[in-house]
DNA sequence: GTTTCATGTAACTTTATATGTTACGAGTCG
DNA sequence: CGACTCGTAACATATAAAGTTACATGAAAC
């Protein structure tokens, strides 16, 4: 997740196609990872991908109508939370109990992030960034940020 | 968690000490594997152990006063959520404007799931499988509610 | 006191999952 | 055609979780 909007925020700061091994290099992996990842954000419609000479990964989405929820949905939704209920035993009443108390406490801080993340844009993100930029100064260099 | 739980109400409706092995049956898993789990409890003083004939775990505190989340402690309080933020290249901006949306979302959830979890006594958790048991009939058998 | 039972814990093995890598096919541009 | 780049399958590696073995320690039964 975190990963995937760094390298759409940075696809975002470029104008040209990036490449999967440029992109690579720069979050310290492996050009097929890159691209497993972004396979599901291509289906989506959230970016776009070309073949041969100046090729690469681009934005093929409107910033502002795409939230990090969507961005999340687009990588298989995966669950958000760390633990989850054991149903080896069903028939069990304690772990009817259990799973009661739990599912309710879960669902609802798992239905918070949701909202959370839905109600974040990418251009949100995009715009944070830029101002960062700006309050810095200087430009915005991928190769130097990701180099230590 | 889930499994500990599930442990602690199967202790508290047996009134002598159950073995690892037994508890391990009943989970499907390995006696060490219980011992393991229980050990931070066992430390918080939320159950205790005995060895030799008879020995075995049993609870060693007051059910309403032992909430979910003192137990996610006792386990030595690991992370809520599947997903963190990647600190790679923190002199990156767009890393930065990343972390801080993410963040803040994660926080929020964590921190509502662990209000839930602090709203969750033991003794609730037990009184709510006393429930299901009436309304169900009959006796409680924990081989039987976990053998298939 | 010896035997039996049970935990405590270290060390090792197995398993599952995520990540990284290699290899090659296919499309694109010069 | 030749250089470039993605798409994807297949394989390799790394990491963490779970399971297993082994043995020491302590407690009850006899």
């Amino acid at each position: 997740m975190s990963g995937v909007l760094h390298v759409l925020l940075h696809m975002d700061a470029h104008d040209a196609p990036m490449t999967s091994e440029v992109l690579a290099r720069a979050m310290q992996t492996n050009p097929v990872v890159i691209r497993r990842i972004m396979a599901g954000l291509r289906e989506a419609g959230y970016v776009r991908s070309e073949k041969g000479h100046g090729g690469g990964w681009s934005i093929a989405c409107d910033l502002k109508a795409v939230t990090l929820r969507d961005i999340h949905e687009a990588l298989g939704g995966p669950s958000l939370l760390a633990i989850g209920n054991r149903t080896e035993a069903p028939g069990c009443l304690v772990e009817q109990a259990v799973n009661a108390a739990l599912t309710q406490a879960f669902d609802e801080a798992e239905a918070l992030l949701l909202e959370r993340l839905g109600g974040v844009t990418l251009a949100a993100l995009a715009k944070d960034f830029k101002k960062r930029l700006a309050a810095r100064g200087g430009p915005h260099e991928m190769e130097k940020a990701h180099a230590g």
